[in-house]
DNA sequence: GGCTTCACG
DNA sequence: ACGTACGTGAAGCCG
């Protein structure tokens, strides 16, 4: 973040949209009040945000703006808008005097002025410091703000929360709004703003506004251009909207000339130490703390982990000029290296830096990726340990041009994602400056957090256990594929007639649940129960329910079930069929936020099995010639898992003495002998186990076994009566959830759950719920990866040629030849069964055949 | 692009 | 009064 303001030299102006950051940050943390019974809780987050902008931006000037209430310029001529705003609620509004106090007692700036909104005054002083040479921070969570982006003024959005927060560029707000930054209002103008009460032009939605914005530039020259350029509906819609359009824009735009008394020097940043009375008055002990990092180093201060001062960027254009720069490096041990669109970006911590940019088009100097990527092979097969975010990604595309990375590597995808699981993206350090900043930063969170370990010992040797499966691929028969997708073929014709002449309609869309519904349920008149967003709900347990009332019932059923089998699996399969007529599916780790691994182009963990007809795929799953595969599942991994957690005597004696777990559940929740469990109890009993792994609730126990709900709660009352550590251990893992803020597995690995703090109710069922179920699922990917690991580590040290191929969540695949079958065997069984010391035996079943199909 | 449906653990 | 079982990915429709 330093980084473009160290290269300018210019200092910078952090200017914060106070009531926006207020708000924000009361409602992302829970309501938090101090001894004295005063609630704190937006106020330390403001606070707590304002100081990690300081310590990181290192600011010369800071100023916060607040609205002042009544009418403002910009809203006064529109009624309407008021209508819109929301009361601040009573345990936020004295906040506000708290936190004027706290800024006053630290010597940061307020400002304000009637008639004005905060982030008219944010623009002001944005313009102010584009006059006088001044990078310019907005930190804002108001995305209006966007418009005062230009290259020296940025803004700091802060998207949920306080601390998600993401810095908007003239670039980022292009890709993230499709427009420019000025052209914000008239996008506005156009689409409109419904959580601004803005209108907009009826009838026009954000893709039409940004194809108009980048077509003619304004919302005015649009409007000249719509009565000649457009026609139809559109060309109605503009010239019915122009008024409405133009107010939109009118009120959107943030002016940048309010009176303000204050000078830019007036808001000077000092020390703030003059906060810290007040910080202790309030309570907020931790940011006393923090605040003291502040205090003017004495000359006895201890040296800080020094920050990299990056070197100025050199640019690489010739393969000589990358081995120039890599035979200059120091013997540091580490490199950080990223491959972007642009080109290749290198940095090392001695602050040396620089770029390979690719060459554009077929003239002009410089290296295409090849080339670069050659010139960087020193690095990239050295004995330098590369640190990387995404790794396998670069390994991928390094394999694709024939080249190999076979250095030592940090991930900092893979570290980001154990910080923070369920963000999904992890968006990418924007250089390798960055990235090596980041790295020092999530390290540190790792350590901190205690989840070292779990990246450097599981996730980071998964990694190169995966690129190996990906490798190696699962080997398809495709003339069995294709024979199937003809059987499948001629059963959906046949069906697809029956279906027709059974309606008594003409042949409609049958994919199109819309049409079905409207045959269903208006033209057949059959009763509808479920309805969902866009109508009747069409769903299989919904046509299950009138499957006596209509023959056609079950035929659209099977239609549906044929239908999919053909399209997701033997079109999509043959499609992603290698040219070594082998699948190499993408395994990321860095997806599900219980831990567990997510396999995609193709999915290979959906692949069908619990019909008879779906199941007929995995005849087309086979080994090569001369070889077998060997298949190896854990048996109830996660009911073992909960015996374990949660030390529950009955179950882990079920399992100790090698019940089958449903039958031992009916038995006792029944009251029954073993031996007269009916098979109807121990499936009830079964979907209870179920149920208890994801979290119970009556309501969904009752949906699953079709009984009521007072029943279903009854069942619950009595599996807890015969498994009382269970619900005990639940209790604990919501109370931990609750406490901490996330939910931990045995090896450590965390899911923060901020639903359990959520003021919505069925948020906050949810986040129980995920409570309950994280610490398991979580711990069962914790153990198959380190299984996974261990199979490849054995294979090698045993110089077998067997190769682990695929992993669907508690299975292994292995593909080998087949005189090392028996050895695979017991060396599978064995690298499963022992990757975990539990209380009860963990148990995993072996079988092996020729094709998938053949090792159930 | 969001919704619906359905495949797996 | 509310409205859900936990975790994923892909295909197809529709506006």
């Amino acid at each position: 973040m330093s980084e473009s303001i160290l290269k300018d030299f210019r200092e910078t102006f952090i200017i914060v949209d106070g009531n926006s950051l207020m708000h924000r940050a009361f409602h992302a943390l829970p309501p938090l009040s101090n001894e004295d019974g005063i609630f704190t809780n937006a106020v330390f987050g403001f606070l707590s945000m304002l100081l990690k902008v300081t310590s990181d931006v290192k600011p010369a000037y800071m100023a916060v703006a607040f609205d002042l209430h009544g009418p403002t310029f910009r809203h006064q001529d529109y009624e309407a808008y008021k209508a819109g705003r929301k009361p601040t609620a009573p345990e936020l509004r004295p906040q506000f005097d708290l936190v004027r106090e706290c800024l006053t007692a630290m010597g940061i700036r307020q400002l304000t002025c009637p008639s004005f909104e905060a982030d008219d005054i944010l623009g002001t002083i944005a313009r102010r410091c584009e006059e006088s040479g001044i990078s310019a921070l907005l930190v804002t969570g108001d995305r209006d703000s966007m418009q005062l982006v230009s290259e020296t003024s940025h803004v700091l959005y802060t998207k949920r929360g306080v601390s998600d927060v993401v810095r908007y560029t003239p670039e980022k707000v292009l890709e993230d709004f499709g427009v420019r930054p000025d052209q914000i209002p008239d996008l506005k103008g156009l689409m409109g703003d419904a959580s601004d009460n803005i209108p907009g032009v009826p009838g026009i939605g954000e893709k039409t506004a940004i194809k108009l914005l980048s077509a003619y530039g304004t919302i005015e020259n649009a409007f000249d251009h719509a009565e000649t350029d457009l026609k139809g509906k559109q060309r109605e819609k503009m010239l019915d909207g122009r008024l409405s359009g133009l107010m939109s824009k009118k009120i959107a735009t943030i002016t940048r000339y309010v009176p303000l008394e204050e000078t830019l020097e007036d808001c000077r940043l000092g020390d703030m130490q003059g906060g810290m009375a007040i910080f202790e008055r309030l309570g907020l002990k931790s940011l006393m703390a923090r605040l003291a990092h502040f205090a003017p180093q004495t000359e006895t201060s201890q040296p800080e982990t020094a920050a990299i001062v990056w070197q100025e960027d050199m640019l690489l254009d010739s393969a000589e000029a990358v081995s120039g720069w890599i035979s200059a490096l120091d013997h540091d041990a580490l490199l950080s290296l990223m491959m972007q669109e642009e080109g290749f970006s290198l940095a090392c911590p001695s602050g040396m830096r620089a770029r390979i940019p690719f060459v554009q088009g077929l003239l002009g100097d410089g290296l295409d990726p090849i080339q670069a990527a050659q010139a960087l092979s020193p690095l990239l097969t050295g004995r330098r340990t590369l640190i990387l975010f995404g790794g396998k990604r670069l390994m991928t595309q390094m394999a694709q041009w024939n080249l190999s990375l076979t250095a030592p590597i940090e991930d900092v995808q893979l570290m980001a994602y154990l910080l923070a699981p369920q963000s999904g993206k992890y968006e990418a350090p924007e250089n390798a400056a960055a990235l090596y900043d980041q790295y020092l930063l999530d390290s540190a969170a790792l350590e901190a957090q205690n989840m070292m370990k779990l990246y450097r010992e599981i996730e980071l040797p998964l990694l190169h256990t995966l690129y190996a499966m990906e490798c190696e691929g699962f080997l398809v028969d495709r003339s069995e594929l294709t024979r199937l997708g003809e059987i499948y073929s001629a059963k959906i014709s046949a069906l697809r007639e029956e279906i027709f002449a059974l309606c008594g309609v003409a042949p409609f869309n049958l994919n199109s649940t819309q049409q079905l519904g409207a045959v269903l349920f208006d033209a057949l008149g059959l009763p509808a129960k479920k309805k969902t967003q866009r109508g009747y709900s069409t769903d299989a347990e919904t046509l299950q329910e009138l499957s006596s009332l209509h023959p056609v019932i079950d035929k659209i059923l099977a239609y549906r079930q044929v239908a999919k089998l053909h399209s997701t699996y033997i079109d999509g399969l043959l499609r992603l069929t290698g040219r070594d007529g082998r699948i190499h599916s993408w395994f990321d780790q860095t997806i599900a936020a219980t831990g567990r691994i997510s396999s995609s182009e193709p999915n290979l963990q959906n692949i069908p099995v619990r019909t008879e007809m779906g199941r007929e795929i995995r005849r087309a799953f086979i080994a090569r010639p001369g070889h077998v595969l060997v298949d190896a599942d854990y048996s109830q991994i996660e009911l073992r898992l909960l015996a374990h957690l949660s030390g529950d005597e009955a179950m882990q004696d079920a399992f100790n003495r090698g019940q089958d777990i449903h039958t031992r559940t009916a038995a006792e929740v029944f009251g029954v002998p073993l031996e007269d469990v009916t098979p109807q109890m121990r499936s009830s009993a079964k979907a209870v186990n179920f149920g208890i792994v994801y979290g119970i609730s009556d309501f969904g126990l009752a949906n699953n076994l079709r009984i009521s709900r007072r029943e279903a709660g009854e069942f619950i009352d009595r599996y807890f009566a015969r498994y009382p550590a269970i619900r005990r251990f639940m209790d604990a893992c919501v109370a931990q959830g609750k406490a901490e803020g996330y939910s931990v597995t045995m090896y450590g690995r965390r899911r923060p759950l901020p639903e359990l703090t959520s003021p919505n109710y069925n948020r906050r069922q949810f986040g129980e719920r995920a409570a309950m179920n994280t610490p398991v699922q979580g711990a069962a990917a914790d153990i198959i990866k380190i299984a996974m690991n261990a199979v490849r580590q054995k294979l090698s040290e045993e110089g077998l040629s067997a190769r682990l191929i695929l992993q669907v969540h508690d299975e292994l695949i292995v593909e080998c030849p087949e005189q090392e079958e028996a050895r695979v065997c017991a060396l599978l069984e064995a690298c499963m069964e022992n990757a975990a010391q539990l209380s009860v035996p963990l148990v995993a079943d072996v079988h092996a055949g020729h094709s998938w199909y053949d090792t159930k």
